[in-house]
RNA sequence: CGGGGUAUAGCGUAGUCCGGUUAGCGCGCCUGCUUUGGGAGCAGGAGGUCGCAGGUUCAAAUCCUGCUACCCCGACCA
């Protein structure tokens, strides 16, 4: 364990804070509410990015680039797209500086005042629409698959490493349709997409659903997402799917002609994931040793550290070390073989440990006379000592048992601690505690309101697999058509 | 924006109330030797505008004034 790192137990946001900073994944930057995120962490983003976009791709989208700056009077024209997200914009008024009269410092430039401000995106939709316009005109030009992996600035009041920054990082899909049909089910598609990848990749399990009206992105006529429970029994939202109707169609004037000869207004989605995905990966499975990572994520899968005592016994020991390296690596296993002279075993083992390498392997004088190899598990850290003999598929097996162990694991969690609850007492005591909460609701926006005032409890997603199941709203007693899932979120 | 707090070496801190030698300690860093199967030991060494600006004083990390930044709680937040 490392040296002065708290349990999940004493400290849980102290614990996930230490975690992000001593594991190198990132770091606060000069700027407030701006992350450094570090070689280290950036690797498992760019693991994410990869996976996340070949799915993209597989299901026929196209990446492409929009400006970072959006004109201000673009923002007038969806009107409840202005009042989600004016409160948290940053905006660009000038375009040059200047030595100060007294030469001493650097001020800002009053004659370089922009005509129109410009708003640093906090998402693209408008700027977007504006530009779908030109691309369409018949029902040819349609559907437009496009996604952007970009960074974009929401002025947040209070900020957290990876969960919530002022500048984050993120893919945005925006996509336009014929018919209403098609983009529900291309909404639809993409929530599957950000299912499959938090479970397959990420090993977290997550619930699929609608957002109730309160929660609904600014513009959108439905919002899907995907809710994973970390572990103090907090909620994080790991990814959303609009449905946006015609709402930027109109708002924009993107219009087409139907194969009938008929204007009409194109139909959108728009979808996406974040940097915050890091938080949810590295809250769900890790350890008061540190930081786990699913072996799909991984940057090193497997980390080689040899034992010797002289220099003459390295070099036999790092014969051996580099053909298993290179075994393993045919079988397109990432390994990092640890030669440094610079650092001692028990330091590189708490080191790795702490970082999250799916499997350790150790090699010393002992096992070159034996044929062996130490291997060690960080899901478990269980450890056992193996025949060389056969090695890579060894590992390449134990990397999957990783795998799905660690979803297994994060599921059971999850099934532990959610609850069917049909009574408002039980309700309020049960979510201090944390977890997932099944109950019902009437339905509308006051009530939700009240229950948020009362418990800070939000509904998190109404699930699209629902039990179909009629009952009495548990803070009302009014009529539910089904049952949501409340609770507490970051 | 409201309430509370903090600012001393890369990091964590003592010293501040009650002004007084060369600002102390731990981790980390550098050099050497011994070590290496779970964060090594010994010896030596480098590193400080004490957040910034001004004031009081023979003398300021310490007292006074102003400023700035950051942290916590709330509000805010898809």
């Amino acid at each position: 364990m490392a040296k002065n790192f708290p349990t999940r137990k004493e400290n849980y946001s102290q614990w996930y804070n230490d975690l992000v900073i001593k594991a190198d994944l990132a770091e606060n930057s000069a700027v407030r509410g701006c992350m450094v995120i570090k070689p280290y962490g950036f690797a498992i983003w760019e693991k994410m990015q990869a996976a996340l976009d070949k799915m993209f791709k597989d299901t026929g989208h196209q990446n492409a680039y929009f400006p970072i700056f959006i004109p201000k009077s673009f923002f007038n024209k969806e009107a409840s797209h202005v009042k989600g997200f004016a409160k948290e914009c940053a905006v660009v008024t000038h375009y040059r500086l200047k030595t100060s009269e007294d030469g001493k410092e650097i001020v800002v430039d009053e004659d370089a005042k922009l005509e129109e401000e410009l708003i640093i995106r906090p998402t693209s939709e408008t700027i977007i629409w504006d530009t779908y316009k030109n691309w369409i005109q018949s029902y040819r030009d349609l559907p437009i698959l496009v996604n952007q992996w970009a960074n974009v600035v929401r002025w947040e009041m209070r900020t957290r490493l990876f969960l919530r920054t002022t500048e984050f990082l993120w893919q945005e899909g925006h996509t336009a349709h014929e018919t209403k049909k098609e983009a529900v089910e291309e909404t639809e598609k993409i929530l599957n997409i950000y299912t499959d990848f938090a479970e397959k990749w990420m090993a977290v399990p997550v619930l699929k659903g609608t957002k109730s009206p309160n929660e609904r992105f600014a513009g959108a006529v439905e919002t899907y997402c995907i809710e994973a429970l970390m572990q103090d029994g907090k909620a994080l939202q790991a990814g959303t799917s609009h449905f946006l109707g015609q709402n930027f169609a109109k708002a924009f004037d993107v219009k087409f002609l139907t194969k009938e000869n008929k204007l009409e207004y194109v139909w959108a989605t728009s979808w996406g994931v974040s940097t915050r995905l890091m938080g949810a990966l590295i809250m769900a499975h890790s350890d008061d040793n540190g930081l786990v990572l699913p072996p799909k994520l991984a940057p090193i899968q497997v980390v080689i550290i040899p034992i010797y005592k002289k220099k003459e016994q390295l070099d036999l020991i790092s014969v051996k070390a580099n053909q298993i390296k290179k075994a393993l690596e045919q079988k397109g296993i990432s390994v990092k073989y640890d030669d440094r002279d610079t650092h001692k075993p028990g330091w590189k083992f708490s080191e790795y440990e702490f970082k999250g390498v799916p499997i350790r392997l150790v090699i010393g004088p002992r096992d070159l006379e034996n044929e062996t190899i130490e291997v060690a598990r960080r899901d478990t850290l269980e450890k056992e000592v193996l025949q060389i003999t056969d090695i890579e598929n060894k590992i390449e097996n134990l990397l999957k048992q990783i795998q799905s162990n660690l979803f297994q694991k994060a599921l059971s969690f999850r099934e532990d601690n959610t609850f069917i609850i049909d009574t408002w007492d039980e309700f309020k005591e049960r979510i201090e505690k944390g977890g997932f909460i099944l109950a019902h609701w009437d339905g509308t926006a006051e009530t939700e309101q009240k229950i948020k005032d009362e418990t800070k409890a939000t509904i998190r997603t109404i699930p699209i697999e629902n039990l179909n199941e009629e009952g009495k709203c548990i803070y009302t007693g009014k009529h539910s058509k089904q049952r949501v899932i409340f609770a507490r979120a970051y």
